[in-house]
DNA sequence: TTGAAAGCGCTAACAG
DNA sequence: CTGTTAGCGCTTTCAA
């Protein structure tokens, strides 16, 4: 028959030392209400008995969990398990701990989530919001329980709510002026959701660059995708079919999709890259710098990101006036990375902006 | 002066109804100890002021706490965030959470994680150990309270627990045969720490190949690293310096080391993969499927590995004998992704035993 | 079917 | 410096 120690509380702590709970639970939080000798008593005490804090019911009297609710889309993403790499040091750090969800771009589960995070009373929320979702209506809970809220990457308009976000339309601007430079003319973009802040601002920075060098355009220029390899080489494939309109250049929304389509280009067409087209994606994937010619991509700092969002959560939570007085935007910089997909001219390679 | 609206309980209900909180408590949790027709009034009022649980005070009660803790030593490593995506996905399936802590592969760290996650009262355990992990005797906490464990990917002998792995001699094993298949003679190995199992596994697997066949082998064929890009170069660097003792393939502890090797040769050698040298390695990581030519490689199923240890957890949760009774080691199967890297011969893309 | 009462383990105000 | 007391919000006997 195997021995079942019950947990140690501080109670058992106190009976053997003929001390009250309350001067224990005084001593193991090293409280200077208590002597230094009794403390010493308690400690050793504790550690004979093994005894380990019941988080849960210190929890509920002081109303802290020391646990932060993080929402992403998807964990294993590149872009978001290294923004949760930089959370997850952040806050542990200062010994928070991290429930991490995902969201899977369905509005529905997210709001379920948060819901469950909220139960839980986090001490504050991290989400990049799902796809789909069209406002923070449901980030309302927080709000009136003054939780701090902060969002990164995903965002939307009207939330008041502070975030922490890429300079996108920046970095779509770099990126399109470096194949103009190049001697590009014909410039496509690969265009993620129109429902997506982000997207529409990769758009406009493309916009940008070809009005300010009084380039063609085209709304025939973008095309809408969801950004998946397989929904890339669909494109490509469709554009190819044009021959009297073949781009010299293409401005995707990612770099799964320029990756996707440069290898389908080196296997199933003569179209060369950079000879034929420049191709250039967002993210720096680590796959961008491996593959021959490398792609260039706009780095997007996705460490600096999430580290950026968990100090500021961390700031709210320790000054809630600042959390709820008025929101702050972060704006973290692009480095564009230029690398061969893109070089038609030699020339070295460049970073700019770069972070860490 | 703005408003806080404070938190709604159990008792505010109760009052505005004149009930007792027992019945409301009741209701919320749908016993059938209470009559529908209350259920109903009890429910719109819920709604009515929005009331939501307080986990905290429930999971006190109940000791419960619906939340796994996950510890793995780098979160945004490709194969331990597929990893986290299944035990993630598996979980909140079932309405838990997960607390998710890195250790860096510093045992010191994971100590500490283990203790917080503990005090926590976290339902169940899932720990990919760190690379200095000497054995067990920090989850001992957990077995002496009767909270289930599940070990993956990394383990270590002796500790009587139960674990999800992979098969990692078994994958070594089918690499090399296969680039004995494609003709070669000497082959090198990449070895990673020999501290931890899988990388013993590994090269076991790579001995016995090599036995099998009568093939030539010395000690200095065995060349240990930390697998990272920086030290695999470093390596193959050194290994070029003797030239009268070429390998003719590399057998690589990992994909990240095969891939900037094979990146090495291609900027700055004569040497070609795989006319004059197969590479093969161990992941399946993304970039491998893009770079050209493709890396052959052991795939580990990283989500299902993940997957497959959080049913295991689940069902020990809920049959806590079986849990302590004796332990389960569940090996994933490895999957031969043949690729350009290794196809001397012309050979169509072979899978072997592809999950999923 | 509902109510009364106790208590999970801890912390904190108040007293001494 | 230490003890007393109350209570965080919920669940769960036991009683009615």
């Amino acid at each position: 028959m195997k021995k079942i120690k019950k947990n140690i509380t501080i109670h058992d702590i106190a009976r053997e030392l003929k001390l009250d709970s309350s001067t224990i639970s005084r001593a193991l939080s090293d409280s200077p209400r208590v002597g230094i000798k009794t403390k010493e008593r308690v400690l050793s005490k504790a550690k004979e008995l093994g005894y380990r804090r019941n988080q849960m019911a210190s929890n509920l009297r002081t109303n802290k969990t020391m646990t932060i609710g993080v929402v992403v889309p998807y964990i294993s993403r590149h872009f978001f398990s290294e923004a949760i790499d930089g959370i997850e040091q952040t806050v542990a750090d200062k010994d928070y701990r991290v429930i991490i969800s995902q969201s899977h771009d369905d509005y529905k589960l997210e709001k379920k989530i948060l819901d469950g995070l909220f139960m839980n009373r986090v001490d504050g929320l991290l989400i990049s919001a799902s796809m789909e979702t069209p406002d923070s209506s449901h980030l309302s809970i927080f709000k009136d329980n003054r939780i701090p809220v902060v969002l990164f990457d995903r965002y939307f308009e009207n939330g008041g709510l502070s975030k922490v976000i890429f300079e996108d339309k920046q970095g779509a601007n770099d990126l399109t002026q470096h194949m103009i430079n190049q001697g590009c003319k014909k410039i496509f973009h690969l265009a993620g959701s129109i429902d997506s802040q982000i997207y529409q601002q990769r758009y406009q920075g493309y916009r940008e660059a070809l009005k300010k060098n009084d380039l063609e355009f085209k709304e025939s220029f973008v095309k809408p995708s969801s950004l998946t390899a397989e929904d890339a080489v669909e494109i490509i494939k469709e554009i190819l079919k044009d021959k009297k309109n073949l781009p010299d250049a293409l401005v995707c929304g990612n770099d799964i999709s320029a990756l996707a389509i440069m290898k389908y280009l080196d296997e199933h067409t003569e179209i060369r890259v950079p000879g034929d087209i420049c191709i250039g994606g967002f993210s720096n994937e680590p796959a961008s710098d491996l593959i021959k010619p490398g792609l260039t991509t706009v780095d997007q700092h996705p460490f600096m990101i999430g580290k950026t969002a968990a100090e500021m959560l961390l700031d709210f939570i320790n000054n809630k006036e600042k959390a709820f007085r008025s929101s702050n935007t972060v704006e973290i910089k692009s480095s564009l990375i230029v690398r061969g997909s893109t070089l038609k001219k030699k020339k070295k390679i460049i970073k700019k902006n770069n972070i860490k």
